[in-house]
DNA sequence: CCCATCAGGTTGTTGGAACAAGTCCAACTG
DNA sequence: CAGTTGGACTTGTTCCAACAACCTGATGGG
């Protein structure tokens, strides 16, 4: 009975096909486990491995007590960091710190943050991209956890070396409406952005504060802003959900 | 008995702690189930209930008849699509095409690639972002499979409209030194890009193509070339390895 | 009529068992 | 000594069983 591909991995292909070719539509229920067993005389292991298989693949979400649903896309919000904009606006040193919620809003949406500040040690791969020493270097420490609609939606940490922002606003736990602003005030000036993105899949707290369900991967947007000396003025992580995000750049090409 | 945390979850817990803070090692071994089961007093089912969640958030690979080890992060590769990059090619029309290649010869490290052309109808996606007609239309494929140092480690797919480019080199199955002045010559110079990065899980064959571990998602960028007049002269779909890639934009201010 | 309760259905968790399939190394064979 | 074989070990697959937790809709009481 050594069948080269394993039983569930041939019922997860099925339902797949079932679900690719719209015979399954997003938001439509799933056989009971109870009829899958039937239907391909298997034991209920097998069909949860089955299953597992869909649910880890982001295709289907199941719910303790009302069964199995195709998971039905997002309609992705997209998040434009392109060059364009932040030329169009003039002379800006807006960093997207909470321009964010104001894009939010225009676009007849309710953002809300959580904010939270902190000074402390940074992780030393964020020390390193602020040219500080890990041992001993603090940063003010920007924690929010951003809403759309009182859905969660992303996890944004700012982290600013503290001898650099002692004293201004940005200390408090409050919504800050430019804190590139407030850098500028004090002649800290971005004057040029490194953006890196990483994916992976998230750790448990990530996954609890977004409520992401299983199968759902986050790009990090890792930006470090610079001024014309080079030196490295702040670092913003922020964690996207794959299931709500389109990251977008315009790149002018020459 | 009614525990309010799952068993497994615990577990689970203290075996991430362990990989966190550094006593069990990248690429070490785990605990074989075995030893788990009598560790835990718990059941070989709830033994792989746990290790499965590891291995899906990207901490532990496991190997039939080997054991289970914990995943030591590839040393990443930066892939720098960075606007400076673009610019500093004086008035250069090099698509990132086979730039790669080069890139990456220059490192040190040896590239591949497959190369497969076909001409047939793009996902109605793709023709949306070309601006054709998603019934009709037709376009130059050019799939390419990547490796380096014989790993595989991205698919990237281009779209040309099919007038544009016919009896061109692109339609040849052969490394193809810059796609971009191959347009060039025939007047269509790309002037500017948009690029739009999506999160997800792969599909099972970019999963093969790729030799994915589990728990690996990807990241899908996908590259609309314009010219002056706002005209979209081709498509690339770049899919990259999560555990592979650094996605670096360098990004001026102002 | 409205609301609380309850029964039935569904997925989640845990235990147990057996065999399959792959890996690794030691012992054996030629 | 080289190569093969075999056995022990490990993870992978599949079955069965029972209870827990949760949701939904129906039932019945106020």
């Amino acid at each position: 009975m050594g069948e080269q591909t394993p039983r569930y991995h041939r019922i997860a292909d099925e339902l797949r096909h079932l679900i690719d070719t719209g015979e399954l539509e997003p938001g439509q229920q799933l056989p009971t486990e109870h009829q899958l067993m039937a239907q391909y005389d298997a034991s209920r292991n097998t069909i949860r491995l089955a299953l597992r298989r869909l649910t880890d693949e982001g295709l289907v979400v199941a719910g303790q007590g009302r069964g199995s649903f195709v998971r039905k896309k997002h309609p992705a919000a997209i998040w434009d960091w392109s060059v364009l904009e932040s030329r169009s606006r003039h002379n800006s040193t807006h960093s997207n710190g909470d321009q964010w919620a104001t894009v939010v809003a225009e676009s007849g949406r309710k953002p809300r943050q959580e904010v939270n500040v902190s000074i402390r040690r940074p992780p030393t791969e964020v020390a390193e991209q602020l040219g500080l020493d890990p041992e001993t270097a603090l940063t003010v420490v920007r924690e929010r956890v951003r809403y759309v609609d009182q859905e969660p939606y992303a996890l944004a940490d700012s982290y600013f070396p503290e001898e650099l922002v002692r004293g201004t606003p940005l200390m408090l736990p409050e919504d800050v409406s430019a804190p590139g602003g407030v850098l500028a005030s004090s002649g800290l000036i971005q004057e040029h952005y490194q953006d890196e993105i990483t994916v992976r899949m998230p750790t448990r707290t990530e996954s609890e504060k977004l409520g992401l369900p299983a199968g759902t991967p986050v790009a990090v947007h890792r930006r470090t802003g610079y001024d014309k000396d080079g030196r490295a003025l702040r670092v913003m992580i922020t964690v996207l959900p794959g299931d709500r995000h389109i990251i977008r750049y315009d790149v002018p090409a020459e």
